[in-house]
DNA sequence: CGCCGAGTTGAACTGAATCAAGAAACGTGG
DNA sequence: CCACGTTTCTTGATTCAGTTCAACTCGGCG
């Protein structure tokens, strides 16, 4: 059984209604993806937040050298989305892709903010997810400009020690900022300084 | 006159009756602050949302090295409070400081979202302005991990070409993540590369 | 005048990138 | 279950962007 179904997720974060988890669920889209489709490419304008429920997605960019460069995972009880494109209506910039095969609920943006107005309680969820979704951003800011690679890796798998096991390392590099290479070598120094100890 | 009122960036922001700010503003406490004095400090609860009518302000962090790291500057127009702290009632890590004598605003997140409730259109005011924050944390955390010092500085001066009027060389230095000598540096290739052209 | 803080410059250093090669792990088909 | 090719990870040598520390310049201001 699973306990990242968006139902579960709901009722355990805010004081909610159980008919009203009922008449949002049937409204939002379920989807099976693939690992490595995607669920979103520059160029077009995101539509959705994507809820996971099963799998892990990853959102990222790629810059004018062709480099990758990721903004966030997301594995089960996740959302992702360009909230920027979604909002703005503009054109996003950035990729969402399966990094295994996923189970996924759509979020239709409109949606949700009409949700918003009538149900308080969905209100309060929504801006729950906004200010969640802030707080690890400016926390990502504040260690990018302050800390060495060694101590980003150290915070990730600290904060993220289960996905350390499902994403290929060349992809944590990416995360934190770093090649594939240095991270290796982060790794390397970190083994036998613990070993010394 | 002075065209960054608070009353002025909220009709112009938004559809929103003229009565409504009235009674808005009437509940906002406006505060003048020196330069140098501080709104905010580390293990303080962040209790408001500062909307700057006249002067600047930054929001910077210090690491355990004692390094400044400067996560946004507020000029009039702009908003700065540390979200994380406010919403989720815990013990900041940021300053807030006046770099200018200035003039603000104080937004009381509990009033807030008890306006939000009850005025639609003061809903959305609030939800544009937590999604423009979203897109300046990304935006930002996209160029953190892509853009060269150099690249950093050519966009700050695009986005924010007032700002360097206002602020010491070394506060950009901080808000691009280098040291002063370094931008120093920058700065220097760059006037040599524009007089080679 | 003389001080003071901000900015600049230089020289040595360091963390991380790059490029290239090799080793290990992994999945797929025989 | 093994052999193979492919992707992932490691290691080494070199380069480079940015840091550090120290000295110097400059403009403002008492």
């Amino acid at each position: 059984m699973n306990t990242f179904t968006l139902s579960t997720f709901l009722t355990s974060h805010i004081e909610i209604e159980a008919d009203f988890v009922e008449t949002l669920m049937a409204q939002c889209k379920s989807l099976k993806v693939d690992k490595g489709s995607y669920l979103l490419k520059p160029g077009e304008i995101c539509q959705h937040s994507f809820y996971v429920e099963q799998g892990l997605l990853r959102y990222y960019s790629i810059d004018e050298k062709g480099k990758e460069h990721i903004l966030q995972f997301a594995s089960e009880g996740w959302f992702v989305s360009d909230r920027e494109s979604v909002y703005f209506h503009q054109p996003s910039h950035y990729f969402i892709q399966a990094l295994e095969n996923s189970r996924i609920i759509l979020f239709n943006e409109d949606f949700i903010t009409g949700l918003a107005q009538e149900n308080k309680s969905f209100l309060e969820f929504n801006n729950k997810l906004l200010h969640n979704h802030i707080r690890h951003l400016q926390n990502r800011i504040n260690q990018l400009l302050s800390a060495s690679a060694e101590d980003r890796y150290l915070h990730f798998i600290k904060i993220y020690p289960d996905l350390l096991l499902r994403i290929p390392q060349s992809m944590v590099a990416s995360y934190l900022g770093i090649t594939p290479e240095s991270l290796s070598r982060v790794r390397k120094d970190l083994a036998t300084k613990n070993f010394k100890k």
